[in-house]
RNA sequence: GCGGCGGUCGUCUAGCCUGGUCUAGGACGCCGGCCUUCCAAGCCGGAGAUCCCGGGUUCAAAUCCCGGCCGCCGCACCA
């Protein structure tokens, strides 16, 4: 393989202190990494425009929120994810060969296996001699896999069963009805979360692109099916287009996605909800901040045995990726009802949403009612004890009890009561709400992977040395303070400029070496703006600004240096705001 | 988890087959000094290696053998 591009950037990412495996110094353990320096400032950039893209700009009706990472196994026994979350191995006694016996089973009975325990599911292969199926040998013990990270909390004792979750999402539903409350119950409401999550995977394998533990930005959208009240996606995804290969074209062996608007996908009915069209539409425009073309991204629609449990439709969004061909850095998950109606089922809570209605609804009602004077009149002074004895049983009780009895009268408490009493009417009642529950589309993100995306993007390699072109968003250091040469009184300057940036952003003073290096290290980190101070600089209290792109230089008043660098970290071109562009060198 | 291959200063590597001459050599990078007025110049000096870990064979192990860890490739797995 010699030296992919994965394998430079890895290499180039470890060596500039932006990640590097973590407990290097026992050996590393697989699926974990550490972020250095540059790293976490990349990684907070990157957040910070996720935040940016899908909170701030929402903020009228999505709001962030923090959960835990340990939760309750009910949470998860609720969300489905104890049991599918689960995979059954079973290994070749004679090739060592591992297959899943859920799998194999399925395929040679032809009958499901959902839910069995691996006890069942090894009776089934010895009572029918399954074989494996590539060398016929006998097959060993079916093992359990669970791929959520065990613990308890406190001590141990089988109830207080935890795991690490393996998304943020079961934080938003079990806090689903605290939010809407918040939002004074209007729909549509999105809830953020950014945070770590846990998967015990078998076997990671591709560096910091599948890991055991990550961050995950996530949104749980949710909304009334019966009015998704989506004019954004109309408003501004018509024009704006997006690739889709389809489940149809994937079960055709086709690889070649189609280009639509998010709007029109979602009215032809390719996409299943406008809400997931919506964020899929913003989650492009997300990947192209990061530095990503359009033309290299699409979304990929699960076939429906490759999707999550709790998914009507789901769609991946892959990046073209040098190592990989494609990498998947974003899923667009239609989970319509299934959470919010698992953890009402399990949790007994309350968690519908009120629904106004245009015309109220008419609801036939059969009532009760008896006739108070009439009782007063019949029983004088134990009037008191009938009124008693009806308060303490329901009307519904009540009106069973008397449309069931047979003869003139009932008897509650040993007190005969006339039928005459009561009557019974059929009413008509106007309902203008109505309860339900909320369908959620959800947009997730992986952030260690979109960091790994927006290296792969920014890296290029031009005469022998390395540039990382980050947009300046997400570039960990925003600008080099470099005075032409290590003398005096450039340095006294150059300190000073240094300081006055320092309060805005993240600098790195440059220093050693020639000018030319200086430069070359600033590109090799991916700093957009180089702030040089020359002999010049000195006499007319003026500096330049090199971009790195371009190595286009701009001789701006020391004054105006961070009105300046404003305007090019918000991506205008510093060659056209109004300074004299100078060249130094050929 | 299985099989194949690999693991030597920060990085790339020499040495391993044919054990001793290796107190492990080089290049780049790094640090200090000199020099230096615009895109990795030059000179001088310096620091830096548990030879992945553990065990074994041997008078002697970076080198041979076994086990483990980690990585890469293939298989399997990947809500």
């Amino acid at each position: 393989m010699g030296s992919s591009k994965y394998e430079k950037i890895i290499d180039y990412a470890v060596k500039r202190g932006f990640l590097w495996q973590s407990y290097e110094i026992y050996g590393g353990q697989a699926g974990f990494y550490d972020l250095g320096p540059l790293g976490v400032l990349l990684k907070n950039n990157i957040i910070n425009l996720w935040r940016e893209f899908f909170v701030r700009k929402h903020q009228e009706f999505v709001v962030e929120i923090e959960t835990p990472i340990i939760t309750p196994s009910i949470v998860f026994k609720a969300s489905g994810h104890e049991e599918s979350f689960t995979d059954y191995a079973v290994e070749c006694t004679q090739c060592h060969r591992i297959f899943r016996a859920d799998h194999l089973i399925e395929e040679k009975l032809n009958i499901s296996t959902e839910g069995y325990p691996a006890e069942e599911l090894e009776k089934l292969i010895n009572e029918n001699s399954i074989k494996c199926p590539v060398c016929g040998g006998v097959l060993g013990n079916v093992r359990k896999f669970l791929l959520l990270f065990q613990t308890h909390v406190g001590p141990y004792s089988p109830e207080n069963l935890a795991y690490l979750r393996p998304e943020a999402a079961q934080g938003m539903f079990t806090n689903f009805k605290r939010v809407y409350d918040l939002a004074r119950h209007k729909l549509p409401l999105g809830i953020a979360q950014i945070g770590r999550v846990a998967r015990n995977e078998i076997s990671p394998r591709q560096g910091p692109i599948r890991l055991r533990e990550f961050t995950i930005m996530e949104i749980e959208f949710f909304y009334d099916e019966a009015n998704p009240n989506c004019d954004l996606l109309y408003d501004h995804c018509r024009e704006e287009k997006i690739q889709i290969l389809t489940g149809e074209q994937r079960q055709r062996g086709e690889d070649k996605p189609v280009s639509i608007s998010p709007a029109e996908a979602f009215n032809d009915g390719i996409i299943k909800s406008p809400w997931l069209a919506y964020w899929m539409c913003i989650a492009s425009k997300f990947i192209n901040a990061l530095g990503v073309p359009g033309s290299n991204s699409y979304f990929e629609e699960k076939l429906p045995h490759e999707r999550a449990h709790y998914s009507k439709q789901t769609f991946d969004q892959m990046v073209i990726v040098d190592r990989w061909g494609r990498v998947e850095v974003s899923g667009h998950a239609y989970r319509h009802t299934y959470d919010l109606e698992r953890h009402i089922a399990f949790s007994k809570a309350d968690l519908y949403a009120v629904r106004q209605l245009k015309t109220p609804k008419i609801v036939k009602r059969t009532e009760i009612q008896y006739d108070k004077v009439a009782i007063l009149k019949m029983f004088g002074s134990r009037a008191g004890d009938v009124f008693k004895v009806i308060s303490t049983i329901s009307r519904d009780e009540l009106l069973k009890i008397v449309s069931s009895a047979q003869g003139d009268s009932i008897v509650l408490n040993n007190i005969v009561i006339p039928k005459s009493v009561f009557t019974v009417a059929e009413v008509e009642e106007q309902q203008w709400v109505e309860r339900f529950v909320p369908s959620v589309s959800e947009p997730s993100f992986g952030a260690e992977r979109l960091m790994y995306i927006a290296m792969e993007y920014a890296y290029s390699e031009q005469e022998d040395r390395i540039i990382l072109k980050f947009p300046p968003k997400i570039a960990p250091i925003k600008v080099g303070v470099a005075p032409l040469v290590d003398r005096e009184p450039l340095k006294q300057f150059a300190r000073k400029v240094y300081e006055v940036l320092k309060e805005r952003y993240y600098v790195m003073y440059l220093e050693g070496g020639t000018i030319g290096r200086k430069y070359a290290l600033a590109d090799e980190l991916g700093i957009p703006f180089v702030v040089t101070i020359d002999y010049d600089s000195v006499s007319k209290n003026d500096v330049t600004i090199r971009e790195r792109n371009s190595r286009k230089q701009v001789r701006v008043p020391f004054s105006d240096l961070l009105k300046a660098i404003d305007l090019g970290l918000d991506g205008l071109d510093i060659s056209i705001i109004g300074y004299p562009i100078v060249e130094y060198y050929s």
